[in-house]
DNA sequence: CCAAGTTACGAGTCACGTAAGGATT
DNA sequence: AATCCTTACGTGACTCGTAACTTGG
């Protein structure tokens, strides 16, 4: 269970294959070879098929096991760094897209205060926002959800950082401009469950968060999006693919878009920023 | 960061010795010297004061990170163990002394189902019984927990376990009898706040969780008791030690100690049984 | 000066790369 | 036949124990 172990099979796992992993991890595909059948044998458990290589039921247990040990490694690494570090000059914050509107506000507050502060963003998805500020590669992340007003914060999400909303944001469906429901002045998401939906996890509402707001487990999306950008979304709701679920913030006015007010159930769009604690 | 540095650099932080540790681990000294050596090599800070030996500001944080990061390696062995291993005939039960006499009850119930199953039993702090479950050494566990009826589960405490409710039982404040209070039909915590108290956090209910549930950091103890025998901790009531909250299920009739309904807030004394999800 | 931690050094072990050996498509 | 993983083997690195050394109370 040595991490270089784990590691190894993780990086065998994910990619599907022994010496694409070699390849990554600057070894030999030998050594992943060997790596993997020291793992199996301390467990006494084979953890991959091999041709084609995928996990084994064994092998998926450990797979989740391994990550969130590794990413504990790592940030217990970040969290002694930046102990003993001196406090840098220089802030690495990150933000998913549906956040990064409020970053500009934030930073600007903090520009203020601290004129000559070299400050870098990076914009990417919800998880990867989160993982990299345990591991210490940014100092501070700003993260959106969908919640119900009521409900805990939710980024910190293996216990390991600290969270604080800074807003939230009343919800609007996007639709056509040609659509039926286009000219409500509000809609329950009740309504919606059968409709065309896009599922677009980091430009828009993610439809699991959706789901688990509205407790339905319907909103099956006929296109996903999996970029970041929202303008192409809602060209993608323009061109009548589905309808999306955004903060209103968010919406500047495009053409061939209807936004309607979210009216039912209670959820709004919630920007929390994440730091080590 | 190897799991064996960390593992030494934890029995040392503990223990405060190196020597002490070596022993336990079945090192020499000097091996663990050069355990701790490299990890703070690796880290580039120093992790342990020497002479006395106690944790630095680094050493305390990263303390925290290892004992999860040991666990959580423990876990995923158990987890994968249990996978494969073929089901035994054996099944090994823990529970916390408030929780155990749910367990006879339990216990019964799987008997008339299985009646060749052979069965551990062992009864210990809630803390160790939910880490125990976690690496496997058991297979269920029965915590208590004094919580407001309206309060999520609260064992799983990493995550790495499922839970459910097995029983929720009223509480009662025990007092000596002749207490000026124990006349009384029924008490509210906020009365007791600077009553004296005694902090049996296995035999009875954790202040802690009386804190939390009453929403004050009152309750200051003069008398802590360690064991786990109500018997004993009644009997420290009726001598007038100060007064504790038990569930009233726990409660024979025992001389010298009145037991007066606990009315406010709206608590209760829960019953969880954890297992391996 | 004694208890306790560190450092020096050597023996055994382990991990990696090279290269040859299967197996599957 | 080509691709991909496994196995054999040698070298270099690492780890641990013995034993000498150092330091603080």
């Amino acid at each position: 269970m040595e991490p270089h172990l784990l590691r190894t099979f993780v990086a065998v796992a994910r990619g599907g294959s022994f010496s694409a992993a070699a390849g990554r991890l600057g070894f030999t595909q030998s050594a992943v070879s060997q790596h993997v059948a020291t793992l199996e044998a301390r467990l006494g458990v084979p953890l991959l098929h091999r041709r084609p290589v995928r996990p084994t039921d064994a092998g998926a247990r450990l797979l989740e096991h391994a990550e969130a040990i590794l990413l504990r490694i790592d940030a217990a690494r970040a969290d002694i760094a930046r102990l003993a570090g001196a406090p840098a000059d220089t802030v690495a914050v990150g933000a998913s897209p549906l956040a990064a509107p409020r970053l500009a506000a934030a930073l600007a507050e903090a520009r203020a205060q601290l004129p000559r502060l070299y400050v870098t963003v990076t914009v990417a998805g919800r998880a990867r926002v989160v993982e990299a500020v345990t591991t210490g590669e940014l100092d501070l992340g700003l993260v959106d959800s969908v919640v119900a007003p009521s409900d805990p914060l939710r980024a910190p999400s293996l216990g390991l950082l600290a969270a604080v909303g800074v807003a939230e944001d009343p919800l609007a469906v996007t639709l056509a401009a040609d659509h039926p429901l286009a000219a409500r002045t509000g809609l329950r998401l009740a309504e919606l469950v059968d409709a065309w939906w896009i599922d677009a996890p980091d430009a828009g509402a993610p439809l699991g968060q959706l789901r688990d707001a509205a407790g339905t487990d319907g909103f099956r999306p006929l296109l996903r999006y999996d970029g970041a950008d929202v303008a192409a979304l809602l060209a993608l709701v323009a061109a009548g693919h589905g309808l999306a679920v955004l903060p209103r913030t968010a919406l500047d006015e495009a053409p061939g878009v209807a936004a309607v007010p979210l009216t039912e159930p209670r959820v709004v769009h919630r920007t929390e920023l994440v730091h080590a604690p």
